[in-house]
RNA sequence: CGGGGCGUAGCGUAGCCUGGUAUCGCGCCUGCUUUGGGAGCAGGAGGUCGCCGGUUCAAAUCCGGCCGCCCCGACCA
């Protein structure tokens, strides 16, 4: 039990807690290269379950999986005035290949607007060419100064979905509908309220008509996005002539839509769902769910127990429900160091099981999340399970909102105020909003908070604010704020 | 790019001020005993002390330079 087995706890610091979980729990390490990270299996399940979620999610509304290069030639990302401005200071180009200096420079892709829409605008003549709907997984570069494992590094996984569209209210819908798939990815398999919403001029996508964002609150009370979905108007279509012909035989724009989810999340879920032990992952997103711990001591108790695990394991992994179950089988461990070991990586069940649970035909579940134990009898273990699995899955949801909830602050409030709550505690903050730069911008100066999106109407406030927090004015909406990630 | 901190075995560290056989814990290997909340005993392996140079009989230690990483700020999924 020495004290360097122990994580930092949240309370005494929030950051240094987050990487030592993340490195401990093997979601991550640090690479050769500065800013880069490797996703160690551990953290690269999750991501495999995310995907798996949202690729099915796309495919059910008729989007397609497709792959663009990673190289992407400089001209291109000129091409669209605002975009270029947004990425170029950011990006990696590779201006030698094969010992030769190129023609032309290479891009690494920061995102793949430019390259893709350049190959839609080949493959769309008509109206019939439409809707275009394409997703692709990867990876993408952005060179920050400074990184963070999950949060931020240089490269990142993602999927970036683009679609395009004959009409404008074609393409909105279609950035909404993505919104709302990100939003049920983040609560019905992350366990991860958000709030959804509009990000302000400020905040949108460099090239972009609106962006719209899904906003979720960490234990330290500041906002992380975890995903954005654009609705990218007909910038990108006139900067890569992608245009096509109606019905009625006139020539027009397409109207199209990006949409990304990266690895960032990982470090979301760490951050919402982690306490002082270690790692919660929610069961459906969880490479393993059940893991069993198998208790013996004579050699024949050992041959015993292992065969009930493993029988137990092939029952479980074809029940009604299936559950992936995992046997920890390991002989250089005592359970209870196996115990720490599968909380600290966040395991959502484990079963214990020894000799005298044999003899009376049963086994003790484990819940990680609440670490509440129950012995089960085994011919129960499967329902019993697979309803636990259930049940943590909402139960971390609901307390992760309840959480959030009791640091939202909704209903009048003065700007002094608002300093001090962001100076102290922090949290989210709902308040009006004049429309104005300056304000924006004076309160982000004053406070390092920013307006996280503007909310869709079911976050909003009962009573809607009448009066900019900051100068008094009428308020042109209602804004949540928050410090973020 | 500014400010701070750190580089000694796989990990965490002592030693540095005041130069002289490289310390301890965890982990790892072997054996025996163990195993229901971080096992015990015994034996063992593992190091260009971040790199380069200087001072010195002698450098982890003193001096100069460089590199890397982490944290805090300015830009950002």
């Amino acid at each position: 039990m020495a004290d360097d087995q122990k994580l930092t706890t949240r309370e005494a610091d929030f950051g240094a807690w987050y990487n030592e979980l993340v490195l401990k729990a093997e979601l991550a390490d640090y690479s050769a290269v500065r800013g880069c990270m490797v996703i160690r299996p551990n953290g690269y399940g999750i991501w495999e379950r995310s995907q798996r979620a949202l690729d099915d999610m796309f495919k059910e509304t008729g989007v397609e999986n497709a792959y663009f290069p990673l190289f992407i030639p400089e001209s291109y990302l000129k091409k669209e005035a605002e975009h270029v401005e947004g990425f170029a200071p950011e990006t990696a180009v590779v201006t030698i290949g094969g010992g030769k200096t190129l023609e032309e420079p290479l891009v690494v892709r920061p995102t793949s607007e430019t390259i893709i829409y350049s190959s839609f605008a080949k493959w769309v003549q008509s109206y019939r060419d439409l809707p275009l709907l394409v997703n692709q997984w990867c990876n993408v570069v952005r060179w920050e100064m400074r990184t963070r494992l999950f949060l931020r590094t240089m490269e990142f996984l993602w999927q970036e979905g683009h679609t395009a569209h004959a009409t404008y209210d074609e393409a909105e819908a279609k950035t909404r509908q993505m919104l709302g798939i990100y939003r049920r990815y983040m609560e019905e398999w992350g366990a991860m309220p958000v709030i959804t919403g509009r990000k302000t001029e400020s905040e949108k996508f460099a090239g972009a008509l609106r962006t719209y964002a899904c906003e979720a609150m960490m234990q330290d009370n500041k906002a992380l996005q975890a995903n954005t979905s654009h609705n990218l108007g007909q910038n990108f279509s006139k900067a890569f002539g992608l245009s096509f012909q109606t019905e009625a035989g006139a020539s027009e724009f397409a109207w199209s839509t990006s949409w990304g989810l990266s690895t960032r999340v990982i470090g979301g879920l760490v951050m919402t769902h982690g306490d002082d032990i270690g790692l919660r992952i929610p069961p459906r997103l969880a490479p393993t769910e059940l893991v069993i711990v198998p208790i013996y001591r004579a050699e024949e108790q050992r041959a015993q127990v292992l065969s009930v695990a493993s029988g137990i394991r092939a029952e479980l992994a074809k029940s009604a429900t299936p559950i992936r179950v995992r046997v920890d089988a390991r002989e250089n461990m005592t359970p209870g160091a196996k115990y720490y070991d599968w909380e600290l990586r966040g395991v959502p069940l484990r079963l214990e099981l020894g000799p005298r649970d044999l003899e009376k035909g049963q086994g003790v579940l484990v819940r990680r999340d609440t670490r509440e134990k129950r012995p089960v009898p085994l011919g129960e273990l499967a329902r019993t399970a697979a309803d636990l699995l259930v049940t943590i899955q909402r139960d971390m949801f609901e307390s992760a909102r309840a959480r959030r909830e009791a640091h939202s602050l909704r209903g009048p409030i003065t700007y002094d105020r608002f300093r001090q709550v962001m100076d102290g505690e922090g949290g989210f903050v709902y308040a009006g909003w004049c429309g104005s730069d300056a304000c924006e911008s004076a309160i982000k100066d004053e406070t390092k908070a920013t307006i996280r999106v503007l909310p869709d109407p079911e976050f909003r406030s009962p009573e809607a604010p009448r009066t900019c927090m900051k100068c008094g004015k009428d308020a042109t909406a209602e804004a949540m704020w928050a410090k973020a990630y």
